[in-house]
DNA sequence: GACTGGCACTCGCTACAGTCGAGTGCCAGG
DNA sequence: CCTGGCACTCGACTGTAGCGAGTGCCAGTC
């Protein structure tokens, strides 16, 4: 059955409404709040058929309507419009955004912005080293055995490990190991360096043989094989808004989900620079069925380098939270390009 | 008034069994369930002189008695033994723990053990930046105007910063600078560092000078004056057992304390290997005052580099928990002394 | 055919009264 | 100083009743 234009306003009405109030709304305070142009008996008619569908249902008879996860998905689909930011929320990203003196600063800045501004959990990812590049790598000698390897991207991201050498390395020889790895690696994107530093091995000098086989595992197994994404959290607290009323009672299982970063990564770990809402039920996650999530890609530019949202409960004001959620991820992008 | 012994026996039996029943406990069921020898009606004098002296208190007339924050602490100081590990606890210690790869890894594995093994909420401090000594500085040029500034940190710590370069500066100059810097500061305290990068910049040769002073710059402010610590958290979905008794009804106030690394450090970061316990209105950050931190510092040997804790409500096993919270923090200072 | 006003019905919420029982404070006696 | 006994308090629970928001349905109107 199709739902001509009154229904669907009839349905909008209802989200809105009940998003602001938290509260089912009937069809007598939804004429009166509303200019529907008609009685609140013809209201009820378009309420039974929209419960019928399954966008909306009753908490309890005599109790007025709330929209099902399916009702939020018709509404974010055709019936909302994205809210233009206020000229106070986009002087507040401004505001904290300029100053970020590192990447840890930058995405710490973002993620706490975002969970201001959405009043709700915010989840940003660090540049994915998987997208990222080489700029330089760094061999800093911590004593005759042991190597610390500095990755520098062109993300930003710094990452760091200890190699223990097989052989002691004179200072000539680490500044040999690192021309020849630099050369060989240097503006390589991450995800294709396995087979280039398969070839440094094969390529090295004898006297350097070992202690480049030790560099390269190193390399690979924790650069690229256990890719080492990391994520940033904030608005926690936001979670016991409207007292727990949200979440069917219990924060227990979102505050589990929250801790596993994996879990993380998999809600806002992001490809495309789409914006994607996974609403209740869509949501792949147990423990997030009763909560909402809003997550876009960000990076200089056109291409994606990460993920960054919010997770907050379904009645949530979902044109604000993408508009917001766009405008952050746009200007951390633009951040990451100056760099 | 002293309190006889019996008084105090009469004082932990009831710190025991709230702690473990979670309901005020009476006197009859206080008599049933330990060997005090006497009558319900005796325990009862006794109670009332405890509650008089402000150890323990009524929720409501006709409800038993539940112990006050002093009452905790009453317990705690004296009349609490530690509680020995269990061998299986010694068992999740050790295996959470080998196997680390690095610092970061380190303290991650850390938290979470914490957390799991004392069911709440737990706090580990990085090593103090304050506390630890320069092993090595490196400079990176990024591009000829960009240098990043890698310090490692003897106490595993890595950071680094971007370096605006007033002028290009070419390779050579960047290797007499880099040399120039580490044979100033390698070994030393970061504490004591500002005089010697002040030197630094007095000693540099002119064409260096304009550099030198862009370095000791970022180097002061980023890695002395505003001191960077770091702390990482783990368990927050433990504040929702008990189902909201704890913490006087709302998890509000602690989940935003928790957001708040500065309170984090103030709760947690020791300069003394000593265990602190602070329980509910003992502390300082007023969203606290119905919550209990037990903590203790950690370090290699017997120096202390950081602090870690746990966060949890004022009814909490104290004598696992510290034994926990002090097994856990040797176990990490073993660790770290291996590097 | 679509909309409207009216009406009976449902059912959660609140208030209130009554009962129960855990737990206490006090007191007289050992 | 300890104990048994007793009266008392007060929260928790139960059952009942009234209220009111909100619904579904139906007959009537445009």
């Amino acid at each position: 059955m199709a739902l001509d234009d009154r229904k669907l306003d009839v349905l909008r009405a209802i989200v809105e409404d009940y998003v602001s109030t938290q509260e089912p709304v009937g069809s007598k305070a939804l004429v009166e709040r509303h200019q529907l142009g008609v009685s609140p008996a013809t209201v009820r008619n378009d309420m039974a058929v929209l419960e019928e569908e399954g966008y909306i249902r009753q908490p309890h008879t005599s109790a007025g309507r709330v929209p099902t996860d399916r009702g939020y998905r018709l509404f974010v689909d055709r019936l909302s419009t994205v809210k233009p930011l206020s000229p106070a929320e986009r002087r507040a990203i401004e505001r904290f955004l300029v100053g970020a003196v590192d990447l840890d600063d930058v995405v710490h800045r973002t993620v706490r912005l975002l969970a201001q501004l959405t009043r709700q959990v915010a989840v940003v990812q660090y540049p994915s080293l998987a997208r990222s590049s080489v700029r330089h790598l760094e061999l800093v000698p911590i004593s005759t055995t042991r190597l610390m390897v500095v990755m520098i991207a062109n993300t930003g991201r710094v990452e760091q490990r200890l190699v223990e050498l097989p052989a002691p390395l004179d200072e000539s020889q680490v500044t040999t190991l690192r021309r020849l790895t630099n050369e060989k690696l240097c503006g390589c994107k991450l995800s294709d360096t396995p087979p280039l530093v398969q070839s440094l091995v094969e390529e090295s000098a004898p006297e350097l043989r070992a202690a480049t086989v030790a560099l390269s595992t190193v390399l690979l197994e924790t650069l690229v094989e256990r890719h080492e994404e990391r994520v940033a959290l904030a608005g926690t607290a936001n979670l016991t808004r409207g007292g727990l009323l949200d979440f069917s009672g219990s924060l227990r299982p979102i505050l589990e989900a929250l801790e596993e970063e994996v879990i993380l990564l998999k809600l806002i770990g992001e490809v495309e620079p789409i914006t994607r809402v996974r609403i209740g039920d869509e949501n792949e996650i147990d423990n997030l069925r009763s909560a909402s999530i809003v997550s876009t890609g960000y990076g200089p530019g056109v291409t994606v380098v990460g993920g960054l949202g919010v997770l907050g409960p379904t009645r949530m004001d979902y044109p604000g939270t993408i508009a917001t959620v766009r405008a952050v991820a746009r200007y951390v992008g633009e951040l990451l390009a100056q760099n």
